[in-house]
DNA sequence: CCTACCGATCGGTAGG
DNA sequence: CCTACCGATCGGTAGG
């Protein structure tokens, strides 16, 4: 991204930048101090240039967020889609459900951390939108638990608070993981995953 | 001149403040715009006075987080702590741990998305010293979950992923419950210790 | 509790 | 990519 950086944090040598350098920038900064925490003027001191040069790469602050938050979450739905495409055992169903959701939460954590606490300082109507989508997804995991739950595979009498708390379990893999720990996240997508059929009470 | 709007925030009549209403307005404004996301002037509008006026109730507005976060995480231990005494076995143990977490997050509902979201924008030392208390709750979990299996009572092979899998679900609580919706504070939490005990392979 | 006011910093624009 | 600069707003202080 940039090279030689000197102590002060800007480089040393003319920077080079592109929107997806200044994306990448905004992505860890907000995601370390929050939207309403990062300055502009931080974002650019990582890339070593000046605010002002920014705008030849982005529209605003907030389209900055947008998109994060946007491609985030259309991803997420599209993951789950393509999980539970073309299975039908309903268990199984669910497992691979919260099983990539648990591995994109280890492997994209900084857009996960910015999606669940920055959401709301998305200007309409792209924050009705987005919630939109999530809910749309939490109630597709509540069905899938009362489906299980009609074949007699699975137990829970509350299939909306289970689908939550799947979810969040899952959501809070990006708060503690780190890739230099001593499991993958692989491993980690794995066994939240039967931490999920447990929920839904697997018979 | 004391302008009289009745609608966009400020009060007819001369306004007398507290501390605590201070507190609260903030607990309100952090919870739903985030630290960096509420200026004092917001605090100042919701109680119908000036910005200037609220320093005679506090000292900075980081001394609000402070308190706020600082109070809360002392009563998550006090809460464990309190509700696992002279309880011998185990699988009661973790249940109460897991209840008294949940109702927690239902409860305090403001002050929980707060601790979550804004405990990183917290000064030194408090910071750290916030975040020891966290891990040694999420070490009592553990630590019952590993004691749980020696014993033979659950069969989970990870304790600590476990863990936090069952503290996370209980936090997310704070971010969909309505005091008004179909559930009690205490049924929900009732069901939150069920899927621990579950998470933990309760056999 | 208020008005008056402070320096700092914010996101963003002009113009090259 | 830069310098120069904008109006708005920030948390906070002085002084009554």
């Amino acid at each position: 991204m940039v090279s030689s950086k000197t102590s002060a944090g800007r480089s040393e040598t003319k920077a080079t930048v592109s929107p997806g350098a200044v994306r990448e920038a905004a992505l860890t900064l907000f995601a370390e101090r929050g939207y309403h925490g990062t300055a502009l003027s931080q974002i650019a001191d990582v890339l070593g240039i000046r605010t002002p040069s920014l705008y030849n790469h982005m529209k605003s602050k907030q389209d900055l967020l947008r998109d994060i938050i946007a491609d985030t979450t259309e991803q997420v739905w599209a993951d789950y889609e393509q999980a539970v495409h073309s299975v039908g055992d309903v268990v199984e169903r669910l497992r691979r459900a919260a099983r990539v959701y648990a591995l994109r939460h280890a492997t994209h954590r900084r857009e996960a951390i910015i999606v669940n606490r920055d959401v709301d300082s998305l200007e309409e109507p792209v924050r009705s939108e987005v919630l939109e989508l999530r809910r749309r997804h939490a109630g597709a995991i509540r069905d899938l638990i009362e489906e299980g739950v009609r074949e007699g595979r699975f137990t829970e009498p509350e299939p909306t608070l289970a689908a939550f708390g799947i979810l969040e379990m899952c959501v809070s893999i990006a708060r503690w993981f780190r890739e230099d720990g001593p499991q993958s996240a692989e491993a980690v997508a794995e066994t939240y995953s039967r931490y999920a059929l447990r929920v839904a009470g697997l018979s």
